[in-house]
DNA sequence: AAACTATATTATAATTATTCTAAACTGTTG
DNA sequence: CAACAGTTTAGAATAATTATAATATAGTTT
């Protein structure tokens, strides 16, 4: 249970004002015990859900986008048409359950290191990303 | 070169009417040396420039969604705003330029075999797709 | 090849995710 | 506690995609 004095200071450092609106969802996505993958409507239910005054959801979007440039939040690529967002921002994979479209962590240790032989030349590599898509063994095919 | 006889038995194979729209999108798709990465968009712009009749973009999207369904186009996993197409359907992983959010593909063997050592239970694997984010070594970062 | 039927195309409207805007508001600093 | 800069907000704007319903076309049957 990480209080509330907690989040100011972690927003203050980031030189993020610490409002009510930053401060509530700073609870809603940090206070877990399990990493939580989520998209901004999920977040944005979860809020109007627990919440008794509303938070807009352009605020909504200002924030995570805010969180996730200042490092709190990492934006996870699903082909999807909706974007998803996890509060585990260290280096890890995803498995996307794709009977209920719901991400889920891979450890790192469950894939071997990642060895790119050939990079394309005068780039960096930004990021690694795996993603297993997974469905239930029983599926019917398309 | 392919012929266009070709296209329309492989779309009879497939079950699909070979309109002339269609054998046109099959045209502007498959002529080509390389595989070829692209958005709907950059589609419709290639058919609109190069075509003198006009084909709908919901026509567009019909075709592009049916190929992909019969297995002659790929969709790729970045995320983004917009959905990614590949002719290229085998097994194999990408680069993403984040400079100019152009895929590139990436040879199978440039990245050693993934192993995923326990996976969900109850879950079969339907594919593994790793992304290589990259951008200019010079390039600031934010 | 005319008629028929199932499928495809089209323009347009609808939907969904996201970003923009401009006005009102609120933390922070002096 | 006043002033300023950064935030929030509702709603409009935009962009990608899907749905709709009328029209057109392909393949089949006569």
């Amino acid at each position: 249970m990480i209080k509330n004095s907690e989040f100011i200071e972690k927003l203050r450092i980031s030189g993020l004002r610490p409002t009510k609106q930053r401060l509530k969802i700073c609870e809603v996505l940090f206070n877990r015990e399990k990493t939580f993958h989520f998209t901004i409507n999920d977040l944005a239910k979860i809020i109007s859900d627990r919440l008794s005054e509303k938070i807009s959801l352009a605020t909504i979007y200002n924030t995570v986008h805010a969180f996730k440039n200042k490092g709190y939040l990492k934006e996870i690529s699903i082909n999807s048409d909706k974007s998803y967002f996890d509060t585990n921002t260290t280096d890890h994979h995803h498995f996307f359950d794709e009977d209920n479209s719901e991400l889920i962590d891979c450890d790192k240790d469950n894939i071997d290191p990642i060895n790119i032989k050939k990079n394309i030349t005068g780039k960096k590599i930004n990021s690694i990303e795996v993603l297993i898509k997974v469905a239930s063994d029983n599926q019917t095919q398309n």
